[in-house]
DNA sequence: AATTCGGGCTAGG
DNA sequence: CCTAGCCCGAATT
């Protein structure tokens, strides 16, 4: 038996302690946007020199936050919501993977659980589940042996409890098993979308009623660095006026981030929710238009 | 621009 | 049944 693994063991790691001050940030530009704060002035609010704000910044995402507030900050997303993208589904498939906006999507395999499984609450599954430092604080996996099956996040190791309870609420009958370790390949997997080849799937388990499953699986072909809104993905499922339903079943993705949820804003631009909360929606799509050069 | 309002659809209790 | 939800568009300040 193994000693159990310790999150101060993830303490020095970069990804975590650089989204903290990258978090902060972003919570104060948002609550001060009108007032157009200088970089200064946030660095100030953080608590580091604009030197070094400005260092940490650039290795979360490679951009300077100036550059990365236009993206962002203003909550409009309207730059990602290009014309030709109208109808994703099937731009999709057409272009395949080659191409700049590679779609990483395509290797990710997934799988709906079986009715019977669902029905019950997951009983007799055994999910293991553990803690992993990612680029947007601490990610909290459950994989089943067919795959990963949730992910989730926690500012810190204080909210790492209610991250859990949050995935295992979605299989209540299912046995959680703490497994850092099992976890941890998925956790390096996910968060590393250049790691992402045929020969090395990221196996995924989508557990849900039919028309989440749906939902779900549509939201693997949007392109990294872009997004779609909730109307545009309702026509798409051929259900023009379920914008709303599709917004609730968004909100239930079990697998945030490899299952892109936060690619999905609405009509207007506006960012308008995430489960996990709209400052880590910020980030995420920040840190994606970045690093695809857009 | 920024709010408000009613219509709309689905999952879950 | 009922209610809530990561909505949307038009109408109204």
């Amino acid at each position: 038996m193994p000693p159990a693994p310790t999150l101060t063991a993830l303490a020095p790691m970069e990804p975590c302690s650089d989204y903290d001050v990258v978090r902060r940030a972003l919570e104060h530009l948002t609550t001060r946007f009108r007032d157009q704060p200088s970089t200064e002035e946030v660095a100030a609010a953080v608590g580091l020199s604009p030197s070094h704000f400005n260092h940490v910044f650039r290795r979360w995402c490679g951009l300077s936050p100036k550059a990365f507030l236009q993206a962002v900050t203003l909550d409009r997303a309207r730059g990602l919501l290009r014309r030709e993208d109208a109808n994703l589904l099937d731009a999709a498939y057409e272009l395949g993977l080659s191409g700049p906006a590679r779609l990483h999507d395509l290797f990710v395999t997934h799988e709906a659980m079986s009715p019977g499984a669902f029905k019950t609450g997951g009983a007799g599954l055994d999910i293991r589940w553990g803690v992993a430092p990612s680029p947007f604080g601490l990610a909290v996996l459950a994989a089943t042996d067919r795959g990963l099956c949730g992910l989730g996040f926690a500012d810190d190791e204080a909210g790492v409890p209610d991250a859990r309870d949050d995935l295992a609420g979605r299989w209540p009958a299912a046995r959680m098993i703490r497994d850092d370790a099992h976890v941890a390949p998925y956790a390096a997997l996910a968060f590393d979308p250049a790691l992402w080849s045929s020969d090395r799937p990221l196996r995924l388990v989508l557990i849900g009623a039919d028309f989440q499953v749906e939902v779900w699986r549509a939201l693997l072909s949007i392109p990294l660095g872009r997004a779609t809104t909730y109307g545009r993905l309702a026509e798409e499922l051929g259900r023009p006026k379920a914008a709303r339903a599709v917004g609730a079943a968004v909100g239930r993705n079990p697998i945030s981030f490899v299952v892109p949820c936060h690619r999905v804003v609405g009509a207007t631009g506006a960012l308008t929710g995430y489960h996990w909360g709209l400052t880590r929606k910020r980030a995420m799509l920040g840190w994606e238009t970045a690093g695809a050069g857009g």
